[in-house]
DNA sequence: TTATTTCCTG
DNA sequence: CAGGAAATAA
């Protein structure tokens, strides 16, 4: 029986009833607000922007008030204005959001110059490093200006080197333009995703406040295409406010994007943070005390375009980044990112997450996605949502083998499913996800070895009873979630067409006992001679909540909003009313309440996004 | 065709 | 709760 309104679909209802709760939802990562706060807001936006600064730079840090302000950093190249401050700041203040300040600007400049020498030095010779103390702005020009050179120079160098022992500079010098390579590819990742967000961004919305943003956002790009350019006229930006769309059709929008830019930055970070791990692993626990600000110095200096010395891993990475980006449907995505899981270079073990310290076993190191879902749970809940799911992986690195390996994955199943009964235990800081503050602790294997034991997280094969009670809660909220809805509700399930219904069909079930116990109670209240629709009220000593309690919320550990309390009531009452008016004689009578309830899902709260919710 | 949903059955 | 059938919508 189809229970579809013969106007809309069903499972997306142009719906009124949910302004309340949506209007600050709608995709909050564009708020500006966000740009600045702390990571323990839970919109991506902010975190991502952090991660922006962490990973990219600040060149939009002047402009404080856009989300997805990543610039055409690749295009824009050796962008002069470029600070590149943010890695040795991390050395103090791993965490610090005081670099918004720009009144340090000069001094950040002459940081810069000293890191870029630091860098050339790294890139030319060995004997060529010097930590000069106030190079000016010239001295980093023409230290970029080198270093371009130095690109140039080993681009016609055969790509096979040995790591041997009596090169370790090269090897070095190596890992720096890999990371380089990697930062570059994710900065490209990112710049897409911007722009695609934002044509969406400025489609969906004909708000003033919105247009401004869309107008800064422009004005951003612009501003830095002109590299330093006096004036930059207000672009004109088309807002196409046509036919609005109902709040469900971009809450699905929203989700989609949130979840695609948040898979997206987390693989792309995720990439550079396992590199890194590499660069620290291959080298002597007591090697030098690590190099931070190469990394992010060299990556941004080079153009998009700017001699590539990629490896093959590299190549695989832009690879994979295309496909992902190639993507562009929400349905397309999870098949497109298989596809990227499962690129040539990897053995079967790519099906499972594998903790960080396997890396060196995969030197081909094209991009697992699953390990980025540790970074990806950061990105959506912040520093201080339950990882109990999370694996704690043995620190033994030093004795890495491919059977270590499989028994390190095995130990991580069990405990992930042993451990998945509890939450508010093993809260991880954002910190322990800080490239700096690796590296500045890349001497100490075994926090590294922890460290990296978060990286992965347990992707579920299939459905456990873990889920399908978080399912059962989540009915409380939402009685036809999209798949879509689904699908980020449950991070820590690996969806496939079998799962998908299967997730579907269990809230198909859940609305099957949820409307047989409506029509029983309604025609108990019409056998009761209640004569009013008025007189149909549904509290928590309501019978009829007790029997749904018990079906959704067995252990009645769950306080069950309020709302549900008013969805029920109104179903209930729609039945009593049908009843009463002998509308049941029709055959699909029941079609109409469907129609209403369906539009009376609300927002499932975001800690049900934690894979350990439960 | 595919996805979604209800209905029915066990 | 799962499996299957049927209807329906895209």
């Amino acid at each position: 029986m189809n229970l579809s309104p013969p106007e809309h679909s069903m499972h997306k209802p142009s719906d009124g009833c949910m302004e309340d709760s949506k209007a600050e939802h709608l995709l909050p990562c564009y708020h500006r607000s966000t740009f600045d706060g702390p990571l323990a807001s839970y919109h991506s936006g902010s975190i991502i922007s952090h991660l922006l600064r962490k990973t990219i730079h600040n060149k939009l840090s002047s402009l404080d008030n856009n989300l997805l302000y990543l610039p055409s950093a690749n295009t824009s190249g050796l962008d002069p204005e470029s600070n590149n401050e943010d890695f040795a700041q991390d050395d103090q203040s791993c965490m610090s959001f005081k670099d918004e300040d720009l009144s340090v600007n000069e001094h950040l400049q002459a940081k810069r110059a000293r890191v870029e020498n630091i860098i050339r030095g790294m890139a030319a010779s060995p004997n060529s490093r010097s930590h000069g103390g106030a190079e000016g702005e010239s001295e980093a020009v023409r230290c970029r200006r080198d270093l371009l050179k130095e690109n140039k120079r080993k681009q016609r160098l055969p790509q096979h080197q040995e790591p041997s022992q009596s090169n370790t500079k090269t090897s070095k010098d190596q890992e720096c333009h890999r990371l380089k390579e990697q930062l570059q590819s994710m900065q490209r990742l990112l710049h897409q995703l911007q722009e695609k967000i934002s044509h969406v961004h400025d489609q969906s919305y004909s708000e003033n406040v919105e247009r401004e943003d869309a107008r800064s956002e422009h004005d951003v790009q612009h501003s830095l295409k002109m590299d330093g350019g006096a004036t930059h006229h207000k672009e004109q930006v088309k807002v196409e406010t046509g036919g609005f769309s109902s709040d469900r059709a971009v809450k699905n929008l929203q989700e989609t994007l949130k979840s695609e830019l948040t898979r997206t930055v987390s693989e792309s970070v995720d990439m550079v943070f396992k590199k890194l791990s590499m660069t620290l692993l291959n080298q002597s626990p007591r090697a030098q005390p690590c190099h931070s600000p190469e990394y992010s110095e060299t990556e941004k200096q080079i153009p998009d375009d700017s001699p590539s010395e990629l490896s093959d891993s590299d190549e695989s990475i832009k690879a994979s980044s295309v496909e992902h980006f190639e993507s562009n449907s929400p349905e397309h995505q999870t098949e497109a990112l298989s596809l990227v899981v499962r690129k040539p270079s990897l053995s079967q073990a790519v099906k499972r997450p594998y903790p960080l310290h396997q890396m060196p076993f995969q030197f081909g190191y094209s991009a697992p996605l699953h390990d980025s879902q540790i970074l990806e749970h950061l990105l959506k809940y912040g520093p201080h949502s339950s990882f109990s799911a999370l694996p704690c992986l043995p620190a033994s690195l030093e004795r890495s083998s491919p059977d270590s390996m499989e028994r390190a994955w095995d130990s991580v199943g069990m405990r992930s499913k042993l451990s998945s009964g509890h939450h508010q235990t093993g809260l991880v800081s954002v910190d322990a996800l800080c490239l700096p503050r690796v590296k500045m602790e890349c001497g100490d294997l075994q926090s590294l070895a922890e460290r990296s034991s978060f990286m992965t997280l347990n992707i579920q094969e299939g459905l456990s009873p873990n889920h399908l009670k978080k399912a059962k809660l989540m009915f409380f909220y939402t009685r036809y979630p999209s798949s879509n809805l689904l699908k980020n509700f449950f991070p820590d399930v690996k969806f496939n067409r079998c799962i998908t219904s299967q997730l579907i069909k269990w809230f198909s079930n859940f609305r099957e006992f949820y409307y047989i116990q409506m029509e029983k109670f309604a025609r108990q209240a019409i056998v009761d001679g209640v004569n009013d629709v008025k007189d149909i009220l549904v509290t928590r000593e309501s019978e009829l909540f007790r029997a749904l309690n018990m079906h959704y919320n067995k252990a009645n550990d769950f306080q069950v909003p309020d709302r549900f309390l008013e969805v029920a009531e109104i179903t209930l009452q729609e039945f009593y009313s049908a009843i009463a008016l002998s509308k049941d004689s029709d055959p699909s009578w029941k079609k109409a309440i469907y129609k209403v309830i369906c539009k009376l899902d609300s927002d499932v709260p975001e800690d049900f996004k934690s894979p350990s919710y439960l």
